[in-house]
DNA sequence: GTAATATTAAACATAA
DNA sequence: GTTATGTTTAATATTA
């Protein structure tokens, strides 16, 4: 394996960013409508959660005892939209996102510096800069970025290259990290294709049991 | 030093 | 047969 660290920009993320500003109001248990899948947002990777989330009953619950059980973030029917698009944009180097039409986000350079709180991501002067986030987390926001709270592979492959030009010239693998993600992360599920009439194929949906959270 | 977690790579299976 | 997708395993790096 190549020394992965060396292309990456930053050495010590920061924590979370986005769980930081989660209104934590959350619903209980709301069930997405292919009621196959408990509809829980979820997001590893932030060792964090617990403190950023502090004072919510969110553990432990008996379903949540697996480390990757993210049932605390998922909680909200509507997770992102609890984050705000400000969130999103935060989040993406590039992409200032607005889904008041229902149409695609359009490209627009944010300020230098602007993509995170962290100093040293950025965009303008490192443009292959390794993005500060989990697989995960880039996975849960593709996900929740889609109207219908689902994606197929294929697009959240499109979604992370739109919203992260780093991957567009990185290797291949991310790809396949991706795929491993999903499969091993338990925060998302499988959605079969015939029950859902909103994708093409197969997608995913987030669940969020456990510890998820951005990795920043 | 240890455990937990994330990343990456690889092999393999399955379906389109 | 090819490609995309999905699962699993393993090695390695990072962090608490």
């Amino acid at each position: 394996m190549a020394d992965s660290t060396t292309d990456r920009c930053q050495q010590t993320p920061p924590i979370c960013p986005c769980i930081s500003n989660l209104p934590l109001d959350l619903p209980s248990d709301p069930v997405c409508p292919l009621s196959l899948f408990t509809r829980t947002v979820g997001l590893n990777g932030c060792r964090d959660a617990p403190d950023v989330l502090s004072g919510r009953s969110l553990f432990p619950r008996p379903e949540d005892e697996e480390l990757t059980n993210l049932n605390w973030l998922h909680e909200s029917s509507n997770l992102l939209n609890s984050f705000g698009d400000p969130v999103l944009r935060s989040v993406s180097p590039v992409l200032e996102l607005d889904h008041s039409d229902g149409g695609p986000p359009s490209p627009s350079p944010l300020p230098t510096g602007s993509a995170t709180s962290d100093p040293t991501f950025d965009l303008k002067q490192n443009p292959n800069c390794k993005p500060p986030y989990s697989f995960s987390c880039l996975i849960f926001m593709a996900i929740e970025d889609s109207p219908s709270k689902r994606l197929p592979v294929k697009d959240i492959y499109n979604w992370i290259l739109l919203h992260f030009p780093y991957f567009a010239n990185a290797p291949t693998g991310w790809k396949n990290s991706v795929r491993h993600n999903l499969s091993l992360n338990k925060c998302f599920k499988k959605v079969d294709k015939d029950r859902s009439q909103r994708i093409v194929g197969c997608g995913r949906v987030p669940v969020i049991r456990g510890r998820l959270c951005c990795e920043l």
